[in-house]
DNA sequence: GTTTTGCATGCAATATTTTGCATACGTTCC
DNA sequence: GGAACGTATGCAAAATATTGCATGCAAAAC
């Protein structure tokens, strides 16, 4: 309880995503917020309460600052943009070591899966059948980001190919998630049926 | 700082995923931090110090109980298993609200594909390399799990079943993953010789 | 015969994320 | 004319995760 709050060093990623964010334009803390709702946010998700922290921590840094947009009949804005320093930051944390994430989706739901019972298994299937729904919206909301901006991605600048790569990265595996949940759906279907005929031989033990 | 340390209310997924890894076994901390590389472990992480931190806690509200495994010539072991208590706990949490977490992998890689630029271009592709080196490791591991245990997944009891399609969403994802690294170390190679060649434009700005 | 590896457990500090609360002004819905 | 919603910002506490350190014994590698 040393009395500071900020954090010592620079190992976090969410501070180099808003970093990244900030990289095109000049955003307000609500901004961010809200274009982690979209974009990088796909990704990476951050409530504005983190957002709010990472921009304090991140000016008294100086890798960015911040000016105060006063609007008509609006509250006042912070906006914040990148300074050279934190420019400079971002691209040497970018060629630092990073720890490799291979699927650790921190998805509770595959952790009830491995609790499926005949009490659990209609609820199981209604929650996949939601995420099926929901994974199917965002890849509509992907389709459109991709034929507005990424129409002919041979012709971007360099960095766009980037995020096009992440964006083909997110439409690629929702469609697959999206076949993952027809399959799961299938069989959870003919168990529940198997188990109403009363053929399906429940967990003994 | 209270002096209490124990987690208050159940709110989040590791403590129930270590219970459902001991639904079935009676298990140390030592073994569950293994088989957290393993099974379960392949969507939900844990390093040991969490887990130990967990079992402690999970036995004060007795929903796990200790038993003291004396070994010859080894250091002993404590072992836990679930109780009645506990089981009942888990089969209510199977049947709660959950937050859904589509795509959200938290892998810092996306955010550097977003600061793409010829600096770091080679980098990125080694990485994304190793990536889809580790991954074909892994789908090697779901495979011989697959053939192992699941060949025949019609005839599994209906529990095992639940672990199934998680297994096979982990193998669907991998191999959608591994289609995506292709695709994206290609686009990576055609900027790099373009930019070699002096055609591709980097950003301005 | 010493170093490494594997088994086995844990504390403390730091970092990160989530949850709950709080405020304030303006517009739009009813 | 009041409730709900959107803009805009933030604190504090609790929960969760990571990192670094620490210990001790046995078997296997060199």
């Amino acid at each position: 309880m040393a009395g500071l709050d900020i954090p010592r060093y620079a190992c976090m990623a969410l501070r180099y995503a808003i970093m990244t964010a900030l990289l095109e334009d000049e955003l307000s803390g609500y901004d961010l917020a809200r274009s982690f709702d979209q974009s990088l946010g796909f990704f990476w998700r951050a409530s504005h309460q983190q957002i709010y922290r990472e921009l304090r921590g991140l000016s008294e840094r100086r890798w960015i600052v911040r000016r105060v947009d006063r609007q008509r009949g609006r509250p006042e804005r912070n906006l914040y943009s990148l300074t050279r320093d934190g420019r400079q930051a971002l691209e040497r944390w970018v060629l630092e070591a990073d720890r490799m994430r291979l699927q650790e989706t921190r998805d509770e739901f595959y952790i009830k899966l491995y609790n499926l019972s005949a009490d659990s298994i209609g609820y199981l299937a209604g929650r996949l059948s939601a995420r099926r729904a929901a994974m199917m919206e965002r890849l509509y909301l992907y389709e459109r980001i991709r034929r507005r901006h990424y129409q002919d991605h041979e012709t971007l600048p360099l960095r766009r190919r980037g995020v096009y790569l992440a964006l083909l990265g997110g439409i690629m595996q929702g469609e697959q998630y999206l076949a993952w949940c027809d399959e799961a759906l299938a069989l959870l279907a003919a168990s529940a049926e198997e188990l109403a005929r009363g053929g399906a031989k429940e967990d003994t033990g």
